[in-house]
DNA sequence: GTCTATAGCGGGATAGAC
DNA sequence: GTCTATCCCGCTATAGAC
């Protein structure tokens, strides 16, 4: 009987994605470098080149893995039931922890500032996460609405976008100001915008 | 008598920053190069160096102009004696003005990304030019509150601080989301917001 | 699958002629 | 003040041994 060996080793390309993530919301996309994952992996840089041959392949797969964690994560809260407003406060707890201690920004922000010279597979892969933020955003409002929870305050889609841009830019703005508490009270704050009418 | 020389000739400096600050809009501080200014001046890139030695001393030249140019901005507007809700309208026309035709992003956006290996020169820039917008909304939103324009949501520093943050937010969400429209939206609801009550 | 070694390019920056 | 020429480094990426 063969022992199990796979269990035993490393899923390198995984820690591969985990690290750049956390080194591309620090510094984005651009100034990541494969020379920053081999030091903190303690791997070369070429084998970070087997499991990706050109950046472009990391870079769709961090946006991704994201994105099957940000699924993985509302398909949970959904289990727990709990109301709508709830919800958005859990959402804005997922953008808490997604910033972590040293400040970093949300992975779409890392990518998007690179745009106009962003790759078509990446720009996709930035779309993509996007969308999936918008129509989780706009399904839970619409929910919130119907059961009296959350004020009607222009359509859903300005609603929801308007909490996408605040959450992504309140990440940058209060980085810049120094006060991580910053954020926190800008999420407070939006929390109450949605409960008023 | 000497002919006025200088009036003939072209202001190198402020035609490379107006360049690079542009650039820089488009994508980001760390991915602009002197190579795309000598493209875009046809000029040589030791040209540049002969201006700004280094690239942070570059760097710092693009926060601090748009910093005068939001100065006078702000101060012509004071002339026109616009009640408060009207001056937020123009700062956001400002922004809708600073986001151009190539849906640039605000130049704060395109420095904060790499905070963490922002070298303390441009760090504090950066602060300066985020913490000026703060003073301004706080102060307009502050009349407007007086004159009972403005709705009383939240602290004055909440309310200031989830504008900045749609705005710079918004500009890199609705870039990514493809229609340019998008960022009327935003700022269309934000003034709707704020005349609520 | 991980390594050493290196190619090849593009970046910031400097020296020195004009 | 602008140029040519060049340096040196760091980056992405590849070749090939183990």
């Amino acid at each position: 009987m063969a022992r199990p060996k796979l269990s035993y080793k490393r899923n390198t390309k995984a820690e591969i994605v985990k690290a750049a993530t956390a080194i591309a919301q620090t510094k984005g996309f651009h100034a990541l470098t494969y020379q920053d994952l081999s030091d903190k992996l303690k791997i070369r840089k070429a084998s970070i080149h087997y499991y990706f041959p050109a950046k472009v392949d990391l870079g769709v797969d961090i946006l991704e893995s994201t994105g099957l964690w940000f699924d993985g994560w509302s398909q949970e809260l959904e289990e727990k039931k709990l109301p709508p407003l709830r919800k958005i406060e859990a959402y804005f707890n997922f953008f808490h922890f997604i910033s972590g201690e040293g400040s970093r920004i949300c992975p779409c922000g890392a990518f998007s500032i690179l745009w106009p010279i962003l790759p078509g597979k990446l720009q996709k892969a930035v779309r993509k996460l996007t969308v999936a933020q918008i129509k989780w955003l706009k399904a839970t409002l619409h929910e919130g609405r119907a059961s009296g929870d959350i004020a009607k305050m222009g359509t859903l889609d300005e609603q929801s976008q308007i909490i996408l841009a605040s959450l992504q830019g309140g990440l940058q703005t209060s980085r810049t100001q120094g006060d991580p508490r910053h954020f926190r009270e800008i999420t407070r704050h939006l929390l109450n915008l949605l409960r008023m009418r």
